[in-house]
DNA sequence: CCCGAAACTGTTAGCGATAACAAGTTGCGG
DNA sequence: CCGCAACTTGTTATCGCTAACAGTTTCGGG
């Protein structure tokens, strides 16, 4: 007998995922050397790593993070939690992070929480109990668990988009109040003074909220009000953005501005609007809010507001990074998105 | 000394984290019961339950998923591989799996690979290093490394989007030749006969490739073959579509139809063709891919053909998560995209 | 009043890697 | 030819949790 039985019940399974051992029995050295090769890690001969790597190679071994993580308490994960895919926004965002992630070693991971707080709460226990080393989450609101735990976690979190609140940490973004209050005061500086708004119903999209809010004290103090208002959820954007437009211009015929909460159903109606050969800006003016790359290609530039996006993703990046002058101090970051005012806001 | 220097190391550092020890201290009971408190598994008293629970609530401990995984050999992980997320199309992939696995205890975790073989590779190889229990991939051309790693994992794999191949494992998708060939072909019965194509340059997305291919392949057979053809890279899709397709009438004023690779381009031109007067799809007719949610909101509706997005999503899942007659037998699940014809094609 | 099963709770031994330290090896000056 | 530093490689002890098994307590029936 000169097989040694713990290496015959290893050899037994052939589904059985390889290990470190595995390798360092092929290899014909010891486990850490490996380990050192594969990580690039302390001094290794030229020879010994040339030999491991091929071993490595041929059994085609996987490392296992879950055994490494634990034991050097270091994991490169980056738990980033949104509210959704779908809104072209945070694909962005994506970006952003990624590019500035790529070469640092560490890995974005999604979560999604689809705008509802329990969700968001769940994600982020779950996200938290892998220890990644930093979180960035979109949005400033969150339920009193999930600050806490963002609190609790000791590693660096990023609160993105939004920065009219009470960041736990660090913060990058934009103050969707005051882009609701200057687009109200290029609109009433155009001439404009029967005004709409168009938005979603979600009760959980702060940020479109606080645009509005924004935008109703600005009116507000020009000494003016909303003259309508409409709400969807679901659906089209783009769709949506049409029959609302057409719902609100059949009840409330002197508006001549409306305001959209996002560009997709702004385009929405200025298509409908073009559609029915109703003059753009000069009858009504239109806005939307984004920056959407997709209004592009209208016929005509909705007037809109860029929101940073790609800009917040990798700032947010790059404070996960500690790619900062103070790294490890929170910082709030606010950056200033710029009215494009697009062919439909009448000039004057 | 009554202090055991183990327990004031331990509470001296307030950034360590939590651990199952520290409840159990504060619950009086072993780690391994709070262990099963917390994972709900096997019998525990109910004061002790709820001691433990509100020792674990008050502490804001946040289990370790780390460790359990290691010890149990078990991971809750689905990688799901991605080329992009900006394509509209594998958001929605993702909530068809996202919905599916909501209840199984199983979580995704994305990746995206922006349409680069090696760049997938590397997301892959980082992805198995946590051991998922499934992987959920795009498209069934990989580098040989990659097909190696999906091949020894000894995980459930599912490639999705394509079954024109052979897949590693399971597969779910439909057929781009077929989808290609089939819109030739109602084409050509509506009547078109100068025929021109627009698409992506991206040789790595080769389900547009295998479209284009089963699309002239049955012009071929139908004795007629393409008239132009244009292609594009970056950019706003709906741009770009405006571009192409004025570029390709000014240059072949006798093309007749035009086949676009993706609904956005095809809504570019789409709104190019409108905005000047040109009249579709009596002068031109037009034909795009996917069937986004989008096209609703367009003036007129593009011929597209759906690819079966969110199916496919929950299909995936649906045999990650074992929920299947045969589980474990690897299985390709071809699905069969409908012909939206819209306004964009003649009827005869 | 005893016994076995069921209901609980605890103990021990890893999971697969890495940190920290220990121990060979080699090479070069004195 | 010795000895120390630099270079390589190996050994040991965790990391935080869970599987498996081992006690302990409770309870009902004979």
């Amino acid at each position: 007998m000169t097989s040694d039985p713990t290496t015959d019940a290893r050899h037994s399974d052939p589904r059985r995922s390889l290990t470190l051992r595995d390798v360092s029995e092929a290899s014909g050295v010891s486990e850490m050397t490996v380990s050192r090769v594969l990580r690039n890690r302390g001094d290794v001969s030229a020879t010994t790593r040339a030999r491991v790597l091929e071993a490595a190679r041929s059994l085609g071994y996987v490392p296992n993070k879950i055994a490494g993580a634990l034991a050097s308490q270091r994991v490169n994960l980056v738990a980033v939690i949104i509210p959704s895919l779908s809104n072209m926004v945070f694909p962005e965002v994506m970006t952003g992070i990624s590019d500035v992630l790529e070469d640092t070693g560490l890995q974005p991971v999604v979560g999604v929480t689809n705008y509802r707080p329990e969700r968001e709460e769940s994600v982020l226990y779950e996200m938290l109990s892998w220890r990644p080393s930093g979180v960035i989450i979109a949005g400033l609101e969150h339920t009193a668990a999930a600050r806490a735990m963002l609190a609790q976690a000791g590693i660096s979190i990023v609160e993105i988009m939004d920065i009219d609140g009470e960041p736990v940490d660090s913060a990058v973004g934009i103050s969707h109040r005051r882009a609701g209050r200057q687009m109200a005061e290029a609109i009433v500086a155009s001439g404009y003074c029967k005004i709409g708004f168009c938005g979603t119903q979600m009760p959980n999209d702060f940020r479109a909220k606080k645009r509005l809010e924004g935008f109703e004290e600005a009116l507000r103090r020009l000494g003016l009000a909303l003259v309508d208002r409409e709400f969807y959820s679901g659906g089209s954007a783009l769709l949506k953005g049409r029959e609302m437009t057409s719902a609100m211009l059949a009840r409330s015929p002197d508006v001549d501005f409306i305001y959209y909460s996002n560009d997709m159903i702004g385009a929405g109606g200025l298509l409908y609007c073009l559609d029915q050969g109703i003059d753009v800006p000069g009858r009504v003016g239109l806005a939307g809010f984004n920056g959407v790359e997709l209004l592009d290609g209208l016929p005509r530039r909705l007037a809109t507001m860029d929101a940073c996006r790609l800009e917040i993703g990798s700032r947010a990046a790059e404070i996960i990074a500690g790619k900062r002058p103070k790294p490890g101090v929170a910082e709030v970051i606010e950056l200033f998105p710029t009215l494009q005012p697009g062919d439909t806001i009448r000039q004057r």
